[in-house]
DNA sequence: AATTTATGTCAACATAGCTGACATATTCGA
DNA sequence: TCGAATATGTCAGCTATGTTGACATAAATT
């Protein structure tokens, strides 16, 4: 029924010629990168559809795993979300033994998640995949390369964002936010 | 209610080193590709809720921005998600008049994608902060290092998909698939 | 004429995000 | 010390986008 007319559009203003470099936008990089991080989450998609988790789960639990002790404010703030979407994985990996809570030391109002050896492990195994990905992709490349992609890549995250993350060697202990 | 159990698991086998890069596993460039993509895609996103349209849309008019006249299959192909998942989306875009079907010229079975101008000049929005963004990244980089990421990224892809988009300045007029 | 192919469509379901409202325990400030 | 702010949890319902399975139709192929 939506056949007949669908078929002849000719008053539609049709274009047939592709939307290229001509207008100055680098469409080559924008599909590497839509093509590569699918594929990069694929890895552990694989893995995760075994334990019935899901990406959700993995990115809490690859986070609690770098930062052991870190808040559930400072996993909201990460993962930019919203603690009701938190609360539902969180709950499941807390039931299921991956993450633990303990009350804050000098706060005990705060919830601090740490990984059990089990959510390491977990932690560990999705990793594990992504991480020979990045090997091969970067096999080719010498250190300068790969000085470039990192730089690409920092380069690409938001100023906000990438505080955080450049920190990421820093315990920041003091002031979660 | 929960509060009273979580407190002080201490049989749980609670780690609290971080998960570090004593396991071998390059754990930066993984979250860089996060945050990375992450913001990637907010850009877009911002456009996106003024339209009332969403990811999936995006994707279905950029793919045919880039190759008007594809079919559904090859749409399909490209996306890697179901027609019913597609159907929804796409016959959003087509009833809002950013997308046109045709009847194949040789196949008449098949439904040919096309921009409308409208299409055309939605892709183009969505793309151009994204562009801007991705220049902004390579800003410090030569072209050896441009090169060194354009590499990465082609080597995150998997080899089926990688197919497909190095081919992306080809017509592959003649076998959809 | 029968089968396969390309596409569309209906129905039901899952995941993972969202908002809004409200509860509880704890800390902090006046 | 009391009231406000904070950290977290939870209930209820909505949306976007993916899934499977079943079936319909038109056109091409054999």
């Amino acid at each position: 029924m939506s056949r007949a007319g669908a078929i002849k559009p000719e008053s539609d203003h049709i274009l047939d010629r592709p939307m290229g470099d001509t207008d100055g936008i680098d469409f080559e990089i924008i599909e590497l990168l839509f093509f590569a991080y699918r594929d990069f989450i694929s890895d552990p998609d694989a893995i995760l559809d075994t334990s019935g988790f899901g990406r959700a789960h993995h990115r809490v639990v690859h986070f609690v795993n770098r930062e052991p002790g870190l808040t559930v404010a400072a996993l909201l703030d990460t993962l930019k979300i919203t603690k009701q979407s938190l609360a539902r994985v969180l709950k499941q990996l807390i039931d299921s033994g991956y993450i633990a809570q303990v009350a804050g030391p000098e706060d005990r109002r705060q919830r601090r998640l740490y990984p059990t050896e089990r959510g390491r492990e977990l932690a560990l195994a999705l990793a594990r995949p992504q991480s020979c990905r990045i090997a091969h992709a970067m096999e080719g490349l010498g250190d300068d390369g790969r000085a470039a992609v990192k730089a690409f890549l920092s380069g690409m995250i938001n100023p906000a964002t990438r505080g955080a993350a450049d920190d990421q060697d820093d315990a920041m202990e003091g002031h979660e936010r």
